[in-house]
DNA sequence: AGTTCATTTAGCAATCTTGCTAATTAAAAT
DNA sequence: ATTTTAATTAGCAAGATTGCTAAATGAACT
């Protein structure tokens, strides 16, 4: 444990509000976990904007640990960490109860 | 009610998530909050950045309801609106549940 | 009225973010 | 071996964000 946790906390809360911070992150977000686990066409496909823009957000989304990946073959599964999603969102919100 | 209340949700919930993005305004909303109400000028000195960026923040923080200001004599008094962090944050939270 | 004090607004340069199209990777199918 | 399919990476232009200093607002004090 080399950072202490309070500065691990931080610094993750910087990048999952960074990366929720754009409606389309958080489209997708909402997108991926009401369908289930989905290729990354089949999200792409769902969203106006262009295949590389929605791989960029996918791959902001993964960086930030929000959604996980699977290869399988050519494809790439998403699916929601929804562990974490939730452990920083109440985490934050409790720090105004 | 001109907007369905989707819509409205959808709205509050960009400006909310942009405004939380940045990590200095999750400071300031964190210690106005924790310090109780505060003077422009106390928050301006807890940070690092200058008093014209911190009243930039705050402008940000307000608009988007998350701090009120109420103006007293020639000082502008913030408070976080506790109410708003805790429902937007506690509402996406709930999405993944 | 003139000065000081608290704070915001203007204006600008530097940096980040986003979106696109074109190019690349790499697995599957022929 | 070549082509097709799934997806990402590169590279760039447009726009947004942030931070600063200087200027402006407006209440309070002398």
């Amino acid at each position: 444990m080399s950072k202490p946790k309070g500065v691990r906390d931080v610094e993750l809360a910087d990048a999952v509000f960074a990366a929720l911070a754009h409606p389309a992150r958080r489209q997708i977000l909402l997108s991926v976990h009401y369908r289930g686990e989905s290729r990354a066409g089949e999200i792409a496909n769902r969203f106006d904007c262009s295949w590389p823009t929605t791989s960029r957000h996918l791959a902001m989304l993964a960086k930030t640990g929000l959604v996980d990946v699977e290869t399988v073959g050519r494809e790439r599964i998403y699916r929601v960490n929804v562990d974490l999603v939730r452990k920083v969102l109440n985490n934050w919100s409790g720090y105004f109860d």
